[in-house]
DNA sequence: GTCTATAGGTCGATAGAC
DNA sequence: GTCTATCGACCTATAGAC
């Protein structure tokens, strides 16, 4: 639910050593981004990690649960969306755009071993919310980047409503791009892009 | 790919009986669209329309080809990107927002034998885009609705840019609503979202 | 804590009788 | 054309030995 922490979340069902269990995480996050949820078996994440199939299980209750545990929008994201309003539409659009990696420029793995790429864990989510755990786990986390972030510092009217569809923006661009992936897009210039896009979802900010 | 004709596509393989190919059909428009892709069984689908498992296969080749089948945007919605593009914004968050139902008021079933939900039409596409040729199937729609229908009807610069564009804000507005499923979008007004978020989109149309 | 082996289930697709 | 029976492949999850 929250952005991706420093995996210290201890107060859990902590089982297993540290290292096993970051090692889960991290294939995981990896796999799941890349090729969704069905696509990846817990066999193939047990395999990267270097672990036991049946820890994998063991460690996390179950492929579902490893899921939403791993599939957590990257917290450059939420900074943005907490950055300041002026200018928030056209920044926004150049994160969903470019940035589609997280965790620092090309280093190794984040502190806390996870690295996520908030495009492969967007279209992984949107692609697995049949399930009713993942479409809840969605709609927290618009409720958390959106929501909870912007709509009260709108000034204006329907301020809750205006943030919403900025997301509803959003989630198009994202969606047409990384999981519809319309060739079109791709081969557009950022810059254009940004321009038009960027002034329809700053048009909501400013109300 | 093109809209839901009238199910007269006799150049294919034209396995079984016209009537029972229609169940099927019938069947599993409706199941595909409001259960999804992985949650629907071959056997189920049969089970609707009356017919054997087996002949499903038998008569489509397999459960993938027949959701490929079926699954396609309603008729209505061409029709209305076709229509004139002065107000077309509104019009379009209009129809996403309450027509989810295609083919006639309440009647029974289409000349065609199918109904299609568009709504869940399009979150069945979406979700079941892990596979490449449903997700060739999207991008195919998206090129026809919009880059075919709107962007050769836009003055100004970059037409094909901000039709595709328009198709993103749209695909935002489905999505969150019907894939998402935000309760915070379904507790508004229609008719505040579609001043909002017509107004962007329209925005676009006219450059 | 870790691994082996397998349970237990689902599903799409097929072969062959009628 | 239609149906019965079943194949065969896949998966997650678990039970139990080490």
């Amino acid at each position: 639910m929250s952005p991706v922490g420093s995996g210290e979340e201890s107060g859990d069902t902590a089982v297993g050593p540290k290292h096993h269990r970051d090692a889960v995480q991290q294939a995981a996050a990896r796999l799941f981004s890349e090729k969704g949820f069905t696509a990846t078996g817990v066999r193939e994440i047990a395999g990267e990690a270097g672990v036991d199939p049946a820890l994998v299980i063991r460690y996390f209750g179950s492929k579902e649960k490893l899921f939403l545990r791993t599939m957590t929008m990257s917290v450059d994201f939420a900074d943005l969306m907490a950055g300041p309003l002026d200018g928030l539409g056209e920044r926004a659009v150049t994160f969903v755009l470019g940035r589609t990696r997280t965790g620092g420029p090309s280093g190794p793995y984040g502190a806390g071993g996870e690295r996520s790429y908030s495009a492969g864990v967007f279209a992984a989510l949107l692609r697995a919310s049949d399930r009713p755990t993942v479409r809840a786990h969605l709609a927290e986390t618009v409720e958390e980047m959106f929501v909870g972030l912007v709509a009260g510092r709108l000034d204006g009217a329907d301020a809750d409503l205006r943030a919403r569809l900025m997301a509803a923006q959003l989630t198009g661009l994202m969606t047409s791009m990384h999981v519809v992936e319309d060739p079109g897009l791709a081969a557009a210039s950022d810059g254009e892009i940004t321009r038009y896009y960027g002034r329809s979802i700053q048009l909501l900010i400013d109300g």
